[in-house]
DNA sequence: GCTAATTTTCGAACATGTTCAGAAACCCTC
DNA sequence: GAGGGTTTCTGAACATGTTCGAAAATTAGC
C-alpha cells in the first residue's frame, strides 16, 4: 500500500527471483528449498516466511512463463484473422513460451494437476495466472474474421483454453525433435477448430451445438469460482 | 517359471495388499513407506526391495481399480445398445469404480500424470493396466447399435479413452455431492459423442471428419509404443 | 530517546522417501 | 552336512519439505 519499497519486499523479491531462476535452469526436484535461500543469502525459515510452500514458488514461475507467453501472443492477437490462424498463433506462442522447460515439464505438470497445490490451474491461488492466460482465448475470439456466431462467444474461450491444457499435456510427453509432434497437433488442431465453428453455422448442427453449450453449462456452473 | 510358489512372492504380495489397503483407507500421503512395512512385519528396506519405489505400489493400485472398472462395465458391454448408451454405461462405471478414492484422488493423479512415473498412463511399466483400459473402449465401438462407420472404427477408442481421462481429471476436482457434476458430464458427454458419431454419416461431414482422423493419425504415430 | 509491540530472520528439529553395506536365510553341490 | 553362492532382509543413514520457538531487527507510541 505504500509509496516506498520496505525492506521485507525485497527479501521477498529476491527469493522469487532466485528460485525462478533455479527452478528454470535445474528443474523442480534439484531445486531445493535450502538451495534456493543459500542462493538468496538467507535461511530456509526465510524462505518460509516469505512463501508458504515450493509449490508456491513455482507458481510464480507459472505466473512469469504466462506473461511469456502472452507478450509473444500479443502481436497475433493484434493482427487480426480468421479464428484459426488466431488459435494456431496463440497456441503456436505457448509451446514457444514453455520450449525452454520441456526437460521439466513433466515435474511441473505434477505439481500443477495436484488439486490443493497452489500452482493447480484450478484452484483459487492461482486465480489472476489463470484469468490472464482465459483472457488470451477471449480475444482470439473476439478479434476473429470472419465473426465467431455469437451463440459460441460464451463458451468457446473457456472450451479453447481447456484444449491449451490438453496440448500442454500432450507437449510434456512429446519427445519428438523440436516438438514437431506437437506443432502438428497445433497446426491441424486449429485448422480443425476453424472448420467446426464454421461448420456450426449450418442449420443441421444447430442441434448438436445446442446440446455441447447446454453441456458445457451444466458442467461449469461457477464461472469464476474456485473448481 | 517355477509352480511353486517362492516364499519371497509371500511377502511382496503381503506388502502389495497391505499397501493397497492403505493407500485405500488413508490416501496416498498417509501411507509411509515405514507403515506399510511395519504392517506387512517387515523393514523398510524390504519394501524397498521388492517395489522400487512408493510410485510402483500406486500402480500397483490403479492396476486393482482397473479390475474393477472392467468387471463393472463387463454387463454394459455384453448388453448392446447404442455407442452413446454404451459409453454412457463405461464412462459410468468408471466413476462408480473411482469414487472410493475421491478424496485422494488428485494426489494419485498428480502421481500418475508425471511422465517418468512408473504409474503414469503413458508409460511402458503401466502397458498392461493401460491395455486393460484401452480395450473397453474397443468392445464399445465394436458392439455399438447401429454400427459405428468403419472409418471411425480405427481412432474412435482411443480418443474416448483420452476422454476418459479429461473425465477423470475433472472428477478429481469435482466436489459436487455424489459426482453431481461429473455424472452429467457423463450423462451429456456420451449422448453428443453419440450425436457426433450419426452426423458423422452426412455428406457434409465428410471433411471435417476426414482432417480429425488425418490429426489423430499425424499425432499419434505409434499406436502402442511409449509416448 | 526509551519501551513495547510487531515484523522478520534464524537454525535446529521432525517426518518422509530412498539408499546401502552388511547380516541372515536359503539353496545347491559335493 | 559343510562350504560357497545367491536371495532376502535389516536398520541406520542421507537429503528433502516443512514447522516452530526463540532471537534479532524494525517500527510505533509516548
Amino acid at each position: 500500500m505504500s509509496g516506498s519499497t520496505p525492506k521485507s519486499e525485497r527479501t521477498r523479491a529476491r527469493v522469487r527471483e532466485v528460485a525462478i531462476g533455479l527452478l528454470r535452469d535445474v528443474g523442480y526436484e534439484r531445486t531445493t528449498m535450502r538451495a534456493v535461500a543459500q542462493a538468496a543469502g538467507v535461511s530456509t525459515g526465510t524462505a518460509y516466511y516469505h512463501f508458504a510452500s515450493k509449490d508456491e514458488l513455482v507458481q510464480e514461475l507459472y505466473l512469469e512463463v504466462q506473461r511469456d507467453h502472452a507478450r509473444r501472443a500479443a502481436p497475433v492477437l493484434a493482427a487480426g484473422g480468421t479464428l484459426g490462424e488466431r488459435l494456431r498463433g496463440v497456441w503456436g506462442a505457448a509451446v514457444d513460451a514453455f520450449g525452454p522447460f520441456h526437460g521439466f515439464g513433466g515435474e511441473f505438470v505434477s505439481v500443477a494437476v495436484r488439486p490443493g497445490s497452489a500452482a493447480s490451474p484450478f484452484s483459487a491461488a492461482s486465480g489472476p495466472a489463470r484469468a490472464l492466460s482465459r483472457s488470451l482465448f477471449d480475444e482470439v475470439v473476439e478479434g476473429a474474421t470472419p465473426a465467431v456466431p455469437p451463440r459460441l462467444r460464451a463458451g468457446l474461450p473457456e472450451l479453447l483454453w481447456l484444449a491449451q491444457l490438453g496440448i500442454t499435456l500432450f507437449w510434456v510427453h512429446d519427445t519428438s525433435p523440436g516438438f514437431a509432434r506437437t506443432r502438428r497437433l497445433v497446426d491441424q488442431g486449429s485448422a480443425l477448430v476453424g472448420t467446426l465453428v464454421r461448420l456450426a453455422r449450418l442449420p443441421v448442427a444447430r442441434g448438436v451445438v445446442d446440446d455441447a453449450l447446454r453441456l458445457l453449462r451444466a458442467v461449469h456452473p461457477v464461472p469464476d469460482g474456485r473448481a
